[in-house]
DNA sequence: AGCAAATTGTCGGCTAGTTTACAAACCTTT
DNA sequence: AAAGGTTTGTAAACTAGCCGACAATTTGCT
């Protein structure tokens, strides 16, 4: 690929704002780059070398399944997250795929040898590396927690908020997004079945609480969403 | 405290077992020492100053306390975990402690500031640290997933298989485990209400696949906890 | 435009598990 | 050994949310 492009990549992300631009230039560990589109699916775990992905445009979910063939999402990526052997390890036994949700997608991917090898040049990386997986482990942890103690509504409101909070276009208290997902993602999403989370979204506007279509997803006034 | 103490503590930990002795006794960031006994709370997030936890002897549960004051057991550690700031980032809108759950616990500590210095003169160490940490992450993942597909009874089988394959005393396919849990931890570790977990046990007892009481579980086959 | 596929809407029946409530068994302390 | 607290056992009423089934709507495709 073009090399100018590769640092510029990795620029972008928070995770390399410690490094010198030619600290960057000396690295250059991109290895794979590709475009795909709505509704294509990346194999990334048990794929022939272990590496890790850089989502660069566009949304994917990321997606188990176990051996009953269920299938769950693990979680919704945004332009800039990273995903694959985030834990650097490779691990057979976990069922995941990515499905492309947006209509454009582009990705980057880098080996994780590369990364170790990075990680162990840059002791300063390894470390911002750390905290941005602890962070993640955190992000789970409390969802896991709304899980238990909360019920489906509220976890339908937590979950919006998330989302407008992190991709919406605020006005005021209001949000707007664009609606990517459909309701059985949401369904999947907040743990719940698809009518559930019909039902709730539904309610949800006729307390003209938010504005749901296909296309966007208005919030008017975020602080009721509760 | 004894100085000699000091790194042997550390060397037990498999985080450590690159290090040789000399670099663990270069290191010496252990600045807190304490035992404590049944039932005592040791508060760690909200501390003073962020620390790392390394518990030598006995076992805890994390507890959080959420907004409407629900309990929720996050953990349950055994000799040689680590807790406290795992994430390397101090957080205090986390509201967790540790209770303990035996009868003599002893536990050392070293401030996180000086176990992030040793990590960026270790490259390496920083490296199994991050990959420690990632590991924890997908145990966390896993529960979480078998919370959302599971129900309560398959659930409380895979915990009393991970805690037997942990600390149980094999046999065979027999095991054997000094239970230091009443019956609302384990109800709230496979995420359900006392009484329904009382009713599995006492199930798994009557169709002899469990031995069940306050001093300890048995397992007599544990190919038929499924 | 017209058809097929995907997505959304709606409705009972059903069930796993919660909640409330109380009693029995047990451990600890004095 | 009696008292008091904690932990377990059990039962009935209740409910959030699941499941199956089917219709209506929207979207993509040729």
């Amino acid at each position: 690929m073009y090399d100018e492009l590769k640092y510029w990549y990795l620029r972008d992300h928070k995770l390399f704002w410690t490094l010198s631009m030619s600290q960057i230039k000396q690295l250059c560990i991109i290895t794979g780059f590709k475009k795909a589109n709505k509704g294509d699916i990346i194999y990334f775990s048990s794929s022939e070398v272990p590496r890790i992905y850089l989502l660069k445009k566009g949304n994917i979910k990321i997606v188990s399944i176990d051996e009953n063939g269920n299938e769950t999402i693990k979680e919704i990526l945004q332009k800039g997250d990273l995903f694959g052997e985030l834990s650097l390890e490779a691990d057979e036994n976990i069922n995941e795929y990515a499905k492309v949700l947006t209509d454009e997608v582009s990705i980057c991917s880098f080996l994780l040898s590369d990364f170790e090898d990075l990680l162990v040049r840059n002791p300063t990386l390894a470390l911002s590396y750390t905290k941005f997986v602890g962070l993640k482990m955190k992000r789970f942890k409390n969802n896991y927690s709304n899980l238990v103690s909360k019920d489906a509504k509220t976890r339908l409101c937590s979950f919006l908020k998330d989302w407008a909070e992190r991709e919406g276009i605020q006005d005021g208290l209001k949000y707007r997004l664009t609606n990517y997902l459909t309701q059985v993602d949401i369904a999947q999403i907040i743990c719940t079945s698809r009518q559930t989370a019909t039902l709730l979204l539904n309610e949800l506007e006729e307390k003209k609480i938010i504005l749901y279509n296909r296309k966007e997803i208005i919030i008017e006034d975020i602080s009721k969403l509760n």
